[in-house]
RNA sequence: GCGGAAGUGGUGAAAUGGCAAACACACCAGCCUUAGGAGCUGGCGCCCAAAAGGCUUGCGGGUUCAAGUCCCGCCUUCCGCACCA
């Protein structure tokens, strides 16, 4: 067989064997049901928006899940390792009105497309339980969802500011504004509108959602920290200043006891240093305020003005404090003081009650703005460390919760900690205020003025008003027969015969609503639908869901911190309290991979520099292209895509694949007897062969280092090669022949499994590689005899000495001692010391 | 401004406090030839003609017998948050 000619390595033929093979034994790739006896295994990767085109990020992506589920299957697990479809959006509206498809169809192609992709790819998903989420028996359950949310109060519609999208024609959720844009549309400004939208009340689990955080260890702190502030909790209180009577004045303050302007503060403590009351422009005082007075009416609206352009250029925080005064007054609960009134363009309404009392003295906001209006500025807390001067520096504001009150009456000496109870417990007992906490997270606006998405069950009768549909008229089905304009508003109300109902109340004409719901309801829950896609039903089968959740492993892009990955756990409650599942949170530990860039920017259309899935494939094989994207750096970080080294790779897969053939013969032999003869290069390869299985098992345990792994790897092959002389001399015995490569086989498995596949069959393996049984490390095979250890003089080093693997200190030091060249340096000098760390290192302190 | 991550050869990178640069890419030299996006051998941090030797993990200190790794201060880059009362 050495005369055998050699088969080329050819990636194509190999692949496409196995890829044909796996499609007609999808068996292989489905999960067990929950009554195995296997332990269970979720793993999922972040279902794709299907655009068409996979690209790299997702390969990177769906790599490192597969090479997961891969091995925790040779692991023995029953692995779930789903793969779906994010189906609704604007992209197929605007699709549609280009190439004039209708969105389903070219939904539907660009599903197809992707499909082949990832087949081609060779990932392990099972497609029996693809979802789908444009297909109405996925979308029903999100109207069964938001039927039952409001029948829990969880849903409501109101009239809001929101944020629109021109280039969308749509509204757009707070998470999905970035730096004043739209998160599809980077360069398009959102603008603010009025518009009635559907909410669901995401802030009813605020305290939930952020007390959650401390216990997902399984997540990044990076992203537990982002929710963290996203969600934005503060605690404080909200207390009443009363509006004085107009043209009270010259009798004396009188307050008003019908009017009073509620604040929220998270330093109450501070409040006899208020020396104003700043409102936000939409405040809806300051309208009833400047109703008399057009000049002020005129100044408020600048400011609504300047605020709603600081909005949409994302610059919230950059705008330079302005302010107006107003001629009334109110007046402080706890001493009547009388104070200004003013409206501010750094007050929002949407924050807080919209309304502050401005202590100048202790927040550098206020400071600022009495600063440059000459409003007083009154210290109310002495520091309790004496604060420093340098000359001419400003002792105020001073911020710090460090002091004790001063200049605040009777409470003149107390902590501030102190000062803040006593005084919210007398404002509770003066029914003029209460401790607060307040959150930053605001509700999830969730209609979309759009046709491709889940249509709202909810009808509009004259005469009872918003009336939901019945659970067994879902679902509301999406009409296919629609023409997409450009025009405003939302497209489904241009068809009447979805439009046009009847009151499932009273039986009237009625129009259905007909916007439709945010995309992001569809992943929300998607992964429950995995576990029983095929339910008709319900969402999913409890019982089920309980076997599978929560997921063992999620894996995708940081991008998802905060829109997809908060809405989810929000979800996931909101199921648990409806009693569908046990499991408080979705996923026991998170995995955000690096971001694939190419020349130092990220891959992108504008920039020219992106990378082809299907180029790579196509060039050098889906082993190697999906191997790379493991190899070229560890998956957390941001992977610099080189082709070279792809290339590189596929040169690799080529000399496995020709070692392995080339001996697969004598693997394959029976002749030899199992006894293997303690031949010197026998044992050599075996020890690397069993470190290289210690190393790569550990880490898919640990660190995920599949960058290593590879590496790994590599230096097993390059030994093996290296060996080939021997190997072809036949004084390697045949049954370590057929470890060594079948072993090989088996660690390459998860990361190119179809060289993997095609090298176990060759080599006589039983049955398919994903279901043989991961290679265990015998310590005793993989510890060397020998050692090296380094030898230091204070420290730096000056030689290496060999010795036994178990040498004690004594041996290990008179081996150092020993030493020509270490013997040279110390000739001259008092060995003061000598420090042995068996094992690892000598060091020898002279002086 | 606040919070987080990262700075190591020409490049991607590796290194439980114990031989810095494993494994690759690129490059150089050679061999082979069925001339291939192939294969094989060797070299490849910097200084020095070479050897010997010296230097080297963003910068400056420190801890330690020993620091890329731990601590303190600074610089740079990237990411997130940023009038949130």
């Amino acid at each position: 067989m050495a005369e055998e000619k050699e088969q080329r390595y050819d990636p194509a033929a190999i692949e496409r064997k196995w890829q044909e093979r796996w499609a007609a034994e999808p068996a292989l790739y489905a999960a067990e049901p929950a009554s195995s006896k296997k332990p269970k295994y979720y793993v999922l990767e972040m279902l794709p928006y299907p655009s068409g085109q996979l690209h790299m990020g997702h390969v990177r992506n769906y790599a490192i899940g597969d090479a997961l589920a891969r091995q925790m299957w040779m692991r023995g697990y029953n692995v779930l390792h789903p793969m779906g479809w994010d189906a609704f959006g604007l992209p197929a509206e605007n699709a549609a009105l280009k190439n004039n498809t209708p969105p389903r169809e070219w939904t539907q192609g660009n599903i197809a497309a992707m499909k082949r992709q990832m087949r081609r790819i060779g990932f392990s998903y099972d497609w029996a339980t693809e979802i789908t989420t444009c297909l109405p028996d996925y979308y029903r359950w999100n109207q069964w969802f938001f039927l039952r949310m409001l029948e829990k109060g969880l849903v409501y519609r109101k009239k809001s500011k929101v944020n629109w999208c021109p280039e969308c024609a749509t509204v757009l959720a707070n998470e999905q504004v970035v730096d004043g844009c739209c998160w599809r549309h980077e360069d398009t400004k959102v603008e603010q509108r009025d518009l009635e939208q559907w909410f669901l009340r995401i802030t009813a689990y605020a305290q939930e959602l952020l007390d959650g955080l401390d216990k997902l260890e399984g997540w990044p702190e990076k992203v537990r920290t982002m929710q963290r502030n996203w969600i934005g909790r503060s605690e404080g209180a909200e207390v009443d200043f009363f509006l004085e009577e107009q043209g009270a004045r010259e009798q004396g303050s009188k307050r008003s006891e019908s009017q009073r302007i509620r604040v929220f503060t998270t330093r109450i403590d501070t409040i006899f240093g208020a020396t104003s009351v700043q409102l936000a422009p939409e405040h809806p005082l300051v309208a009833a305020l400047a109703a008399g007075d057009p000049k002020l009416k005129a100044k408020v609206n600048e400011l609504i003005e300047e605020q709603r352009k600081a909005r949409e250029a994302g610059d919230v925080g950059g705008i330079e404090k302005h302010g107006v005064p107003t001629s009334r007054f109110a007046l402080n609960s706890y001493n009547g003081e009388r104070v200004p009134i003013w409206v501010a363009n750094y007050i929002l309404m949407d924050y807080g009650t919209g309304a502050i009392m401005s202590v100048p003295a202790h927040d550098e906001r206020d400071f600022e703005f009495a600063t440059k209006y000459g409003i007083e500025i009154r210290q109310v807390i002495q520091p309790v460390q004496p604060v420093e001067y340098e000359d001419g520096a400003e002792l105020l504001p001073f911020l710090s919760e460090d002091g004790v009150l001063v200049n605040s009456g009777e409470y003149d000496g107390l902590t501030c900690a102190e000062a803040q109870r006593r005084l919210q417990e007398v404002a509770e007992q003066g029914g003029f205020g209460n401790a607060a906490v307040t959150f930053r997270l605001k509700d999830w606006g969730i209609s979309r003025q759009r046709y491709w998405g889940t249509p709202i069950p909810m009808i509009h009768c004259e005469r009872d008003g918003l009336v939901p549909v019945p659970d067994d008229q879902l679902p509301v089905i999406l009409p296919n027969k629609i023409e997409i304009t450009q025009q405003g508003g939302s497209p489904l109300a241009r068809v009447p015969e979805f439009v046009n109902t009847t009151c499932p109340r009273c039986g009237g004409p009625a129009r259905r609503e007909t916007d439709t719901m945010d995309t992001f309801i569809d992943s929300s829950w998607y992964f429950y639908r995995y576990t029983d896609a095929k339910d008709t039903k319900a969402p999913f089968d409890s019982a089920i869901a309980q076997y599978w959740f929560p997921i063992d492993q999620y894996i995708g892009g940081v991008e998802h911190a905060i829109l997809h990955l908060i809405y989810s756990r929000f979800w996931t409650k909101v199921m648990r309290d409806l009693g569908m599942v046990t499991n408080d949170e979705p996923a026991e530990r998170l995995f955000t991979q690096g971001m694939v860039i190419k020349d130092g920017a990220k891959m992108s259309k504008s920039k020219g520099n992106v990378v082809s899935p299907d180029d790579m494939v196509a060039r050098y094989g889906a082993d190697a292209t999906r191997m790379y994207a493991l190899f070229a750096a560890p998956p957390d970080r941001d992977l610099d895509w080189q082709e070279d080294g792809v290339a590189g790779v596929s040169r690799f897969l080529g000399r496995v694949w020709r070692l392995a053939t080339k001996y697969a013969p004598v693997a394959r032999s029976e002749a030899a007897k199992p006894s293997i003869a303690a031949n010197g290069s026998a044992v050599q390869l075996r020890r690397k062969l069993h470190q290289t299985i210690a190393k790569i098992t550990l880490d898919f345990e640990g660190r995920w280092h599949f960058n290593t792994c590879v590496a790994a790897i590599m230096e097993l092959v390059n030994e093996l090669q290296a060996a080939d002389a021997q190997l072809a001399a036949g004084e390697i015995p045949a049954p370590v022949v057929r470890e060594l490569l079948r072993t090989l086989a088996l660690l390459l498995a998860p990361f190119a499994p179809f060289l993997a596949a095609e090298l176990w069959e060759q080599l006589g393996g039983e049955g398919a590689i994903l279901r043989a049984s991961w290679p265990r490390s015998d310590p005793s095979l993989a510890k060397e005899d020998e050692i090296e250890i380094p030898v230091q003089i204070n420290g730096k080093l000056i030689s290496v000495v060999r010795v036994a693997a178990g040498a004690d200190a004594k041996t290990i030091e008179a081996a150092a001692l020993a030493d020509e060249k270490v013997r040279l340096r110390a000739a001259t000098k008092t060995v003061a010391k000598v420090i042995v760390v068996p094992g690892r290192a000598v060091n020898l302190v002279v002086k």
